[in-house]
RNA sequence: GCCCACUUAGCUCAGUGGUAGAGCACACGCUUCACACGCGUGGGGUCAGAAGUUCAAGUCUUCUAGUGGGCACCA
C-alpha cells in the first residue's frame, strides 16, 4: 500500500467523523461491558448561538482527550454536549438584528412575537456551535445533547424555583440592584466588571440651617445629590461633633435634611463628610437604613431623571444632569472646588455601560444554607478537586465565605419566566404551573411575573438537569448510572458563576457532588500575552487553524500547552506538531510500504531474551511511555503526557527504531533501478523478515492507540490502513462494534528490560560520537570510517550484535573490537560509557582540528570534575548524603579521570 | 489596601532537593531509496536580585523588583 508523501489533514477529518457518531461509538451504549465503571464529563454549554473561540478549542480537546483515553481503558464513557440560551446576549443579538431588518424594538412587536423571534434565531444559528464542535472531533453523545430551555430542563428550573421559595430561600423585595440602563435589566455582582478611569471628584458646599457654617461633602456623581437624605460624619471627628443632629439646607431642592454620625464615614478621606443617598448608592442605602432615611429616587430606569429630581433636571440624561448640578453649584458660589481624580466604574459585562445602583423590587435566592453545604464539603472531603489546587481551591473557598444574596430576575423576555403569579391585588402565588398556581389563588384571574431567572439560574442545575432530572423525576437511570460526573473542565473566569452553584445546587437537591474534580484551564492569550477579544480583534479562529495545520495537530498544541497557566499563542509551535503529523504519517508510510507478510498482532510483542536489543528496546521504551501517558493523564498532566508521546515517537522510534531495523525490513525490495528500466518483482519476505515486520507495524499500532485521544483523526485514518487490524484489538468491552482505533484497548503493559535499555543506550552513545568526531572534523559523508572499540566483553557483545547497524549509521567501512586500543598515532578519540573510541584518520583530516576539538572536551570533563571534587572533599557532603549519592559522584570522578586520560593521550600523540 | 501566581537559552515554555531540558530560531554538513513539514552535528544559561535552611537549592523559607491575576475599598 502506497500513501501520499505528505499527510493531508482534510481527508481524515472530512470522513471518520460521520462514521464514529452513526455507528454509535460516542453513546456510553457501545459499552457491552454490565461491570464498567462509568465515566462521565458534561460540557460547559457554550452560548447557542455563538462560535467557537480558542477558549472553547482548549477546553473541548482536554475533555475529548480523557473520555477517548476513559473509553479506550474501558470506562462506559459520557461526554455529553449541549448549549445554554445565554439570556442577555442573546436578547441583544436577536435584538440588534431587529432593527437591522425591521426597524422595530422588541417592545413594538410584543413579548410573544419577540421569543418566537429568538427561537427562529436558535433553529437558524444554533447549528454553527455544534458543527463546530464535531469539526473539533469531540466524542460527545450527540444523542443525549440538550438545551437549558428544553422543556424537561425547563420543568427541573421551576422545580427548584418553587421548592427554594417554599423553604424560604427565595424572595422578592426591594433592595439596591446593580442596574444596567442601556439592556435595562438587574445584573447580579458578578455581571458587572470593574473600569478604573480618570474622572472628577467635585467639592459641594451644603449650608448648614440657622448658621454661616457650610458643611463641604466631596462626590464622584454630584447629580445624586438631588436624592441627598442626609450627611454623614463619622461619630468621632472631632471637627464634626457639634453639627451633629443639625440640620442641611440641601441646595437646589429646598429640602431640609439632617447630618448623622455613622461609623461607615472615613474621617481621613475627602473632607471626612459624606452626602447620603439611600436610593442610588448601595453603602447609602445602608446608612439609610440605619438612621431611617427616606429613600428618594431621583432616576428613570433609563438613566434619565425623573420628577424627584426637580423641573430644572427632569429628563435630563444622568450626564447631563451632573453638569447642570455643578454648574448651579457654581453660581450659588457653593462649588468649593473639583479635583482629577481616578474613579472606578463599574460596567455592564455584556454593553460596558455604566451601571448605576438602583433601587428596586427584584426575586433574591439567599444562599446562606447552599454555601454552608458547600463550604462543609470542602473542609470534610476536600472537594471538589481542583486541579491545579493553588490558587482556585482558596479563590473558590473565600468567595463561598463572603457570599451575598443573589439576584436572579432579569428584566428580559428570553429565558426562563418565573413562575410567580400575581392576583388583582398584588399577592404573589408561586407555582409549579399556571393551573397550580390558580388552583392555590382560587381564581385563574392571574398575571404571571414578567421577568425570566438569571441565566446561570438554569447552569446551575445543568449537572444533574441534563441526566433527565425534572424534581417530578428525581431517580433515572443515567443519574444513577453518571452522576457525580468524574470531572468538570472549565476557565478560571466562571468558578463564582458556575462550578460553585452547581455545587451548592448540587448537594442540596441531589445530595451529592455533582463532580469530583475541576480542572481549571489557563486562558489563551494572543502572541503578545494579551487576553484574546472581539473588541480588540486580536482573537485567533481555531477553525482557521483547524484550515492550516489540521484539527490533530491543533489539539497536541493546545494539549500540550495546557499546565494550568495561562497560553501564549505560538504559532511556530503548532507547526511544530504539524510536522509531527507529517512525521507520524511518513513513519507509517514507511511500514505500510514494507508490509508484505506482516500483520498487527500483539503477541508479536511478548518478547523474551532470544530477542533482539532493539525490539526489546523498543518494546521496553513503549511500554515506559504508555505507563507515562496513563500516569498524567491521571494527574492531568496534558503537557507531561504529550512531551513523552513526541518523544517517544519522533526520537525512539523514528530516529533509533526504524533506522536500526530498517535494512532488515526492507531486505529483498529491489534497489534502486536506472531510468528507463523495469524494477524486479520484489522477493518475497522470509519467515524473519515477516517477523520484523509485524513487530515494527504492532509497535506503530500501538504508538497510534497511545496517540489517539490526542490526535483522533490522524491516529483513525492510519490504523485503518494497518494490515490485520480488527475487532480484537478492541478493548473487551467493545468486541462487538466495528473496527476503530478509538475502541482498541489504551497500551498499560508493565513489561520493561532495563538491561536492554542501557544496552540500546551504549550503541546510541557510540554511534552518536562517531558521528559527532566525523561532523566536528569535516568527514565527508561519502567516507567510510574504521571504528576501532576498546571494552570488556559484555560491552563487545551488544556492538558485535549492532554491528551491521552500527556501520551504517555511522558511516563506517568496519568496526575492530579489542580489549585493548591498537590504533595509529592520527587517530581521533573519544570516550563513552565503558569503552573507548577510536578513528584513524591519516589522510582525513587536519591534525590541529583535532586536537582543538579534544581540548575543548577536556575542559568541558575538567569543568564538571572540579565541581565533584569539591563537593567530595566537603566531609559535611560524605558523612551526611546518602552513601549511595556519594558512591554515584565518585563512579562519575573515575569515569572523567579515564576520560581525561584517555584524551590527554590523543592530544599527545597528535603533536 | 489584602491575597495569589509568574520571572529558566534569542523567542515560547517544561523541570520530581542530587551532572540545567524541549520546540522554534541560529551555525555547519547532507538530493543517506518514510518524511526538506526531513536527516546528522554544534554553539547558546549568574535559572530576576538578595539573604537564609541544607552535605547539596532552578526546586524549600524570607525579603526586594518586575509582570499578570483575584478580592475589597473607591464619598
Amino acid at each position: 500500500m502506497e500513501l501520499a508523501k505528505a499527510y493531508n489533514p482534510k481527508e481524515a477529518e472530512s470522513t471518520h467523523y460521520q462514521r464514529w457518531e452513526s455507528a454509535g461509538f460516542f453513546a456510553p451504549e457501545i459499552n457491552q461491558d454490565p461491570d464498567a465503571k462509568p465515566f462521565s464529563i458534561v460540557i460547559p454549554p457554550p452560548n447557542v448561538t455563538g462560535s467557537l473561540h480558542m477558549g472553547h478549542a482548549l477546553q473541548h480537546t482536554l475533555m475529548d482527550v480523557l473520555t477517548r483515553w476513559k473509553r479506550m481503558q474501558g470506562y462506559r464513557a459520557l461526554f455529553l454536549p449541549g448549549t445554554d440560551h445565554a439570556g442577555i446576549s442573546t436578547q441583544l443579538m436577536v435584538t440588534r438584528q431587529l432593527k437591522k431588518d425591521e426597524g422595530k424594538t422588541p417592545q413594538q412587536i410584543g413579548r410573544e412575537a419577540f421569543t418566537a423571534k429568538v427561537w427562529e434565531w436558535k433553529e437558524q444559528f444554533g447549528g454553527t456551535i455544534t458543527n463546530q464542535m464535531r469539526r473539533e472531533g469531540l466524542s460527545v453523545d450527540w444523542s443525549r445533547e440538550r438545551f437549558t430551555m428544553d422543556p424537561s430542563l425547563s420543568r427541573a428550573v421551576r422545580e427548584v424555583f418553587v421548592t427554594l421559595y417554599e423553604q424560604g430561600f427565595i424572595y422578592r423585595g426591594k433592595r439596591i440592584v446593580n442596574w444596567c440602563p442601556n439592556d435595562k435589566t438587574v445584573l447580579s455582582d458578578l455581571e458587572v466588571q470593574d473600569d478604573k478611569k480618570q474622572g472628577k471628584l467635585v467639592y459641594l458646599q451644603y449650608p448648614v440651617k440657622d448658621s454661616d457654617r457650610k458643611i463641604t461633602v466631596a462626590t464622584t456623581r454630584p447629580e445624586t445629590m438631588l436624592g441627598d437624605t442626609a450627611v454623614a460624619v463619622n461619630p468621632t471627628d472631632e471637627r464634626y461633633t457639634d453639627l451633629i443632629g443639625k440640620t442641611i439646607l440641601l441646595p437646589l431642592t429646598g429640602r431640609e435634611i439632617p447630618i448623622v454620625a455613622d461609623e461607615y464615614v472615613d474621617a481621613e478621606f475627602g473632607t471626612g463628610a459624606v452626602k447620603i443617598t439611600p436610593a442610588h448608592d448601595p453603602n447609602d442605602y445602608e446608612v439609610g437604613q440605619r438612621h431611617n432615611l427616606p429613600q428618594i429616587e431621583v432616576m428613570n430606569l433609563d438613566a434619565t431623571m425623573n420628577e424627584n429630581a426637580g423641573t430644572e433636571f427632569k429628563g435630563l440624561d444622568r450626564f447631563a444632569a451632573r453638569q447642570l448640578v455643578i454648574e448651579k453649584f457654581a453660581e450659588l458660589e457653593l462649588l468649593e472646588k473639583e479635583d482629577d481624580y481616578e474613579v472606578s466604574l463599574p460596567l455592564c459585562e455584556r454593553c460596558k455601560t455604566i451601571i448605576e445602583p438602583m433601587l428596586s423590587t427584584q426575586w433574591f435566592v439567599r444562599m446562606d444554607e447552599m454555601r454552608d453545604m458547600a463550604l462543609e464539603l470542602m473542609r470534610a472531603e476536600h472537594s471538589p478537586q481542583f486541579v491545579p489546587e493553588v490558587p482556585h481551591e482558596k479563590i473558590y473557598t473565600n468567595w463561598l465565605e463572603n457570599l451575598k444574596d443573589w439576584t436572579i430576575s432579569r428584566q428580559l423576555w428570553w429565558g426562563h419566566q418565573i413562575p410567580a403569579w400575581y392576583d388583582s391585588e398584588g399577592k404573589i402565588f408561586v407555582a409549579r404551573s399556571s393551573s397550580d398556581a390558580a388552583e392555590l389563588a382560587g381564581t385563574s384571574d392571574l398575571v404571571q411575573d414578567e421577568d425570566v431567572l438569571d441565566t446561570w439560574f438554569s447552569s446551575a442545575l445543568w449537572a444533574f438537569s441534563t441526566l433527565g432530572w425534572t424534581g417530578e423525576v428525581t431517580e433515572t437511570e443515567e443519574l444513577k448510572t453518571f452522576y457525580p460526573t468524574s470531572v468538570l473542565v472549565t476557565g478560571r473566569d466562571i468558578i463564582f458563576l458556575w462550578v460553585s452553584r452547581m455545587v451548592m445546587t448540587g448537594l442540596k437537591f441531589i445530595g451529592q457532588r455533582p463532580f469530583y474534580d475541576v480542572y481549571v484551564t489557563g486562558t489563551v492569550l494572543d502572541k503578545n500575552g494579551q487576553r484574546m477579544s472581539k473588541t480588540k480583534g486580536n482573537g485567533v479562529d481555531p477553525l482557521d487553524v483547524f484550515e492550516k495545520y489540521g484539527v490533530d495537530a491543533t489539539r497536541m498544541y493546545l494539549s500540550g500547552a495546557a499546565s494550568g497557566i495561562d497560553i501564549r499563542w505560538n504559532d511556530a509551535q503548532i507547526e511544530n506538531y504539524r510536522n509531527f503529523s507529517n512525521k507520524i504519517w511518513n513513519a507509517s508510510r514507511f511500514c505500510l510500504m514494507n508490509s508484505e507478510g506482516a500483520k498487527v498482532d500483539p503477541a508479536s510483542l511478548d518478547l523474551d531474551e532470544s530477542d533482539s536489543i532493539a525490539d526489546k528496546w523498543i518494546v521496553s521504551r513503549l511500554n515506559k511511555t504508555a505507563q507515562g501517558v496513563n500516569k498524567a493523564l491521571e494527574e492531568y498532566q496534558f503537557h507531561t503526557a504529550v512531551r513523552l508521546l513526541y518523544h517517544f515517537f519522533w526520537d525512539d522510534f523514528c530516529d533509533w527504531y526504524i533506522e536500526l531495523v530498517k535494512d532488515e525490513i526492507i531486505g529483498g525490495r529491489p534497489s534502486v533501478v536506472a531510468e528507463g528500466e523495469e524494477p524486479p518483482p520484489p522477493a518475497p519476505p522470509t519467515a524473519e523478515q515477516a517477523a520484523a515486520r509485524t513487530r515494527i507495524i504492532t509497535v506503530l499500532e500501538q504508538a497510534l492507540r497511545l496517540l489517539h485521544p490526542f490526535m483522533p483523526y490522524l491516529t483513525e485514518e492510519l490504523w485503518q490502513k494497518l494490515p490485520g487490524v480488527n475487532s480484537e484489538l478492541h478493548n473487551s468491552a467493545y468486541a462487538k462494534a466495528d473496527n476503530s482505533v478509538m475502541l482498541t484497548d489504551f497500551p498499560h503493559n508493565a513489561w520493561t528490560d532495563e538491561k536492554a535499555e542501557a544496552e540500546m543506550q551504549s550503541v546510541i552513545e557510540l554511534i552518536s560520537r562517531v558521528r559527532n568526531i566525523r561532523s566536528e572534523l569535516n568527514i565527508k559523508p561519502g567516507e567510510r570510517v574504521s571504528v576501532h572499540v576498546a571494552a570488556d566483553a559484555a560491552i563487545q557483545n551488544v556492538f558485535r550484535a549492532n554491528e551491521a547497524q552500527i556501520l551504517k549509521l555511522a558511516r563506517a567501512a568496519e568496526l575492530n573490537l579489542s580489549e585493548s586500543l591498537n590504533v595509529p598515532k592520527a587517530s581521533a578519540r573519544a570516550v563513552i560509557g565503558g569503552a573507548e573510541v577510536a578513528i584513524p584518520l591519516e589522510g582525513l583530516i587536519d591534525f590541529e582540528k583535532e586536537a582543538e576539538r579534544l581540548s575543548k572536551e577536556t575542559e568541558k570533563l575538567l569543568a564538571e570534575k572540579q565541581k565533584l571534587d569539591g563537593q567530595l572533599s566537603n566531609a559535611n557532603f560524605v558523612d551526611r548524603a546518602p552513601a549511595e549519592k556519594v558512591q554515584e559522584l565518585r563512579e562519575r570522578v573515575t569515569d572523567i579521570e579515564q576520560r581525561t586520560n584517555s584524551l590527554k593521550q590523543t592530544l599527545e600523540a597528535l603533536k
